[in-house]
DNA sequence: TTGCATCCGGTACCCAGGTCCGGGTTCATC
DNA sequence: GATGAACCCGGACCTGGGTACCGGATGCAA
């Protein structure tokens, strides 16, 4: 197949698979006699594992180094460890928007409508000084 | 105080000010003849509640709305339906990163350790198909 | 063989939310 | 009055994950 039949087989966009080859996520394919790219059928199930990885958490270098990992099977950077790894961070993002879920409930059962008032009055649940500090929402 | 004052005081870069400024976060303050920016104390509450804006997961064009909402005692579109719209956003999104921290789980239970095989192999519990179509993970 | 879809490589651009740079003032202190 | 820290502005740069555009080459079918 070639590299437009692979993007729509995959759902991706054609320039994503030129962009995941750039970043080393892709392993170069074979060229046909004039310079175009040319994927066996097998190259679908890569692309998506790709996707399914994304949506498990990994970025793309880490897509990547788990993908080498899988080729040379080194051991203990392998998908288990690395996988306890983003388990942790997940749930701690999880916990982290939890945090925040509860400030918006408690927000909104005061009727908070105004921050400049909520920020200068005692009554207001949001914890002004304590969010200043720390990481962010998305 | 002066520009590096009030980031000092609020614990951020002395660029944010400025970029928040540009913005329209934070409101021109005056100047001093010889054209640096001049802040009243208030400035370093008004700056803590755009960080605390923010950590509840608002953007800065919705934390400049809100501000904005709040000077001018508009109704309807006030810190109650703006919140409520972003916490049915936290909570999906805390519904996504939960599936991903279950399918995460259900990888590690099952001892996986290399996506190809996983991909490739029937006994694995991680939806690749359905992984690969949907939003994103951070 | 002609016509048109597709592909090529390289580069620029997009989003958010900042941070850094550099050359030129201004402010506060000695 | 001199010195050095702080500040000014505009623009470039950063991360992450792509997308868009370009002129030119290739692939394939009628």
């Amino acid at each position: 197949m070639r590299a437009g039949e692979l993007a729509a087989a995959a759902g991706v966009n054609r320039e994503t698979i030129r962009y995941y080859e750039r970043r080393g996520v892709l392993q170069r394919p074979d060229r046909s006699p004039g310079g175009h790219r040319v994927y066996a059928p097998e190259a679908v199930t890569r692309l998506r594992v790709v996707k399914a990885a994304q949506r498990l958490g990994f970025t793309l270098d880490e897509v990547r180094d788990l993908l080498a990992v899988g080729r040379r099977r080194g051991r203990d950077d392998g998908l288990q460890a690395r996988a306890r790894e983003k388990l942790e961070e997940v749930e701690a993002r999880i916990a982290d928007l939890t945090t925040i879920r509860d400030n918006l409930v408690a927000a909104l059962d005061m009727g908070c409508d105004d921050l400049h008032q909520c920020a200068t009055s005692e009554c207001c649940p949001i914890p002004f000084v304590d969010l200043a500090s720390v990481g962010s929402a998305r």
